[in-house]
DNA sequence: ACAAAAGTGTTTCGGCTACACCCATGC
DNA sequence: GCATGGGTGTAGCCGAAACACTTTTGT
């Protein structure tokens, strides 16, 4: 333990990951069955303690790596919670982060192994605590990302097709989006690069399958999705 | 004190807040000279700790009060910084805010009391320990929120003339806007009031002086300034 | 033949930009 | 009269949206 020169009050300090995915055309959410008081048995976001000599970042890493197997996961600040009351057990400040991971490379038994569950973005459960609200919080974040940014090389796998990523947007943002149109602005920004093999799976015709570009740093661009409609 | 069932490390949580006011046509930040180690006699941000049985916001909202006198500050979390090494005489966890705060009416004998000083943004001194990088986070979210949001209720005077308005969208976004084009936009929004006084010290003609319509709840927009050019 | 997704083209509309241009007034 | 900011008008451009239409292929 660092020694400190400080004599101030401290606090527990927790992180809470939003862990989003995608599959089987649906936004879906990694969420855990709490094996321990206080809430056990109900649904809860994956997340624990920020120990000593690292950042909220590595700790929220650290949660990532302990449930998915997964490294180098995207992760994003979101929040602080800090409501003195808002976990029963004790005073509990907690990070809120999001998450993005390829659920098909991520490892299923770890998942289950905690006790944690993919559900439909739309169709989770009700929370412990003040974690619906975390949610809450963390879509506003991916929505306003996905609007500015093109998302997807986080979510779906290496190789997808227009529908699919348009699908993926049609479930971030709970609305509909021109066929033509989508497929227009999106390929319009030069980030993803078309393959020469095509689903054949999902159309009769067949879809050329996309990825994104290797040497593509800044995914940025003006505007993807208009906000506040 | 609150009683806790958790046994887990405990951590020196902070807030730092970055102030914005606006005088004098300048953004300007409010910076504390340290009068304490480490660092004594530099320049830094305003912060505080976070007490027991207290929200983060609660703390930063106190540490507002102390140096300005003021109360119902606007205030947003920036973000979390949590190096262990980033302060130097021990670990802590730093909450961000950045605050916007009218300078016409805080306390500016407090402000010099507490070695507080208000510096234009763009001339500020290098700050302490990860500061300045707080800062510029501050910055990016300022620009953000000025950007689909009409901000300057929390940073003019009451009443204000367009050309004011412009100044502190021109300070904060640090490029110049086509004065008919942005007053066009602006009051194309309906957010803002013309009153029947005229502001006749800046312009031989007078300009009229606005201010924020009472009502409007949601000063939200489509879209004022675009980002990412 | 029909359905269903793939992919392209076209038209319309609205907002943003870049100006030009008049107004009012102090110097 | 001239400079300065106040304020209005307008033409051109460009992207978003709506939607028509053709292609391909499995059933």
């Amino acid at each position: 333990m660092t020694t400190s020169q400080y004599k101030f009050p401290t606090h527990h300090v927790a992180v809470d990951c939003i862990i989003f995915g995608y599959e089987n055309e649906k936004l879906k959410l990694l969420l855990s069955h709490r094996r321990f008081e206080p809430e056990q048995g109900k649904w809860s976001l994956l997340g624990g303690w920020v120990e000593e000599n690292e950042t909220v970042e590595k700790a929220a890493e650290r949660v990532l790596l302990q449930y998915t197997g997964l490294k180098d996961i995207y992760l994003e600040q979101v929040h602080v919670f800090s409501d003195p009351a808002r976990d029963p057990g004790g005073r509990v400040i907690s990070i809120v982060f999001f998450a993005m991971i390829r659920i098909d490379k991520h490892d299923k038994e770890l998942v289950t192994e905690h006790g944690a569950k993919w559900w439909a973005f739309n169709k989770k459960p009700a929370l412990v605590f003040d974690h619906d609200q975390m949610v809450e919080h963390a879509h506003e974040k991916l929505k306003l990302k996905a609007s500015y940014e093109l998302i997807g090389k986080n979510l779906l796998p290496s190789k997808f097709t227009v529908l699919q990523l348009r699908i993926l947007y049609e479930a971030i943002f709970q609305r509909s989006f021109d066929p033509g149109n989508f497929r227009k602005k999106i390929l319009s920004l030069k980030i993803l690069e078309r393959l020469d093999v095509k689903n054949t799976t999902d159309s009769k015709r067949g879809a050329y399958y996309y990825s994104f570009r290797k040497e593509n740093g800044l995914s940025f661009s003006e505007r993807i999705v208009k906000l506040h409609s």
